[in-house]
DNA sequence: AGTGTCAATTGACACGATGTCAAGTAAGAG
DNA sequence: CTCTTACTTGACATCGTGTCAATTGACACT
């Protein structure tokens, strides 16, 4: 394959992410991870301490080679605070698939383990500053329902923009992704503005 | 207590069903569920073949204890389409507190589970077909937003009853239950159906 | 009483997975 | 040519599930 000649640990850790890709929410066994990465099982304790330490580590590999940007920060450009909510989901929509497979083994995990349950929950409330700065722009220009406070508003798009949304609208209903991505557009621009006009 | 008399099939369930509701999501170990039921550890493989299956009788005990009409059927009353859908979501809203630390425990062992992934997906085909009437009666009065089909209807509203996203709002965020009733209601109604006139 | 049946207990065990430990090996740097 | 560092090998403790066999105790039938 490709990563003959990388380090170890990166080798490992891009095993850990095929693996948990090619099987989203089924922790893999750390003799298989082992296997994949062409290293023995001990090996992966002398990089990482635990098996969960390792999944989290991959996410943060993950951000590493998608570089933290990905579009998710570019909203810069939006003409409007409705222009750019639609950004912003957009951006999101487009990065789930590519970490689905590690966030939810992770997602599956916390609830058992208080390290991954942190490494989640940290997570989470990096793409809630997302869904927050995306409704601060929409409240600056008033476009925000009257009944909903700033608060109220990201819950909801945070919410709206689960991955278990996602994955239950893409892979249990068979949604295409583009269609994902203009009906819960659809939705989130419905229920936190006003009527646009 | 209270379960001293009744049998022990019963007894059994019941301390399943107190130990995933003081720790959902969790799967209570059988041991612990032996201690709390006050019986041997090898008892429960004499009423249940292994703990899955467990955790599956509990939930239909659950129904049994509720009745499986709880409010989720009496959608006959409603004076409209819009009406019913607001029942509906408030009928389930109400229902999911009752069930949510069991149900989260098969939810999570669905992940990794067969037997559990097939007895959650049969429940949610159940709650599917709940949306599945309530949008039926909505398209019948031509209530339904144009761009949106029956089919891709029940999803979204289908997914937005989830039980994720009541944990979401309600745990997570710390909405009070009649807050999400009311929010959640809205979005549907903004969401899938014309505008109330 | 006497016997059989059924439910539950007791204690032991195999298995699979994580994480630990200690000793050995191999390759590169001084 | 040896020292160091990274990795391997194989063994082991631990924990939880599920299985098994032998035993107990209550109740019913006659």
């Amino acid at each position: 394959m490709s990563s003959q000649n990388l380090p170890t640990r990166t080798r490992i850790l891009k095993a850990t992410w095929e693996l948990l890709d090619s099987n989203p929410g089924v922790a893999a066994r750390m003799s298989d991870i082992a296997k994949k990465a062409g290293v023995s099982r001990q090996a992966l304790y002398l990089h990482f301490p635990n098996r969960t330490e390792l999944f989290i580590a991959t996410t943060k590999y993950q951000d590493e080679v998608f570089g933290i940007q990905d579009g998710l920060a570019e909203t810069r450009s939006a003409k409007s605070g409705t222009d750019r909510l639609r950004r912003y989901i957009e951006a999101w929509a487009n990065h789930i698939p590519k970490i689905f497979g590690v966030a939810k083994t992770l997602m599956v995990m916390k609830e058992t383990d208080a390290d991954a349950a942190t490494a989640w929950a940290d997570r989470m409330q990096d793409m809630r500053e997302g869904c927050a700065a995306a409704i601060t722009a929409l409240d600056a220009e008033d476009l925000l329902k009257p009944e909903l406070d700033p608060d109220s508003a990201t819950d909801i798009l945070w919410t709206l923009l689960s991955i278990s949304n996602w994955e239950q609208l893409t892979v249990t209903c068979g949604w295409p992704q583009p269609r994902y991505i203009e009906r819960i557009s659809a939705i989130a621009i419905q229920s936190l503005t006003l009527n646009e006009a």
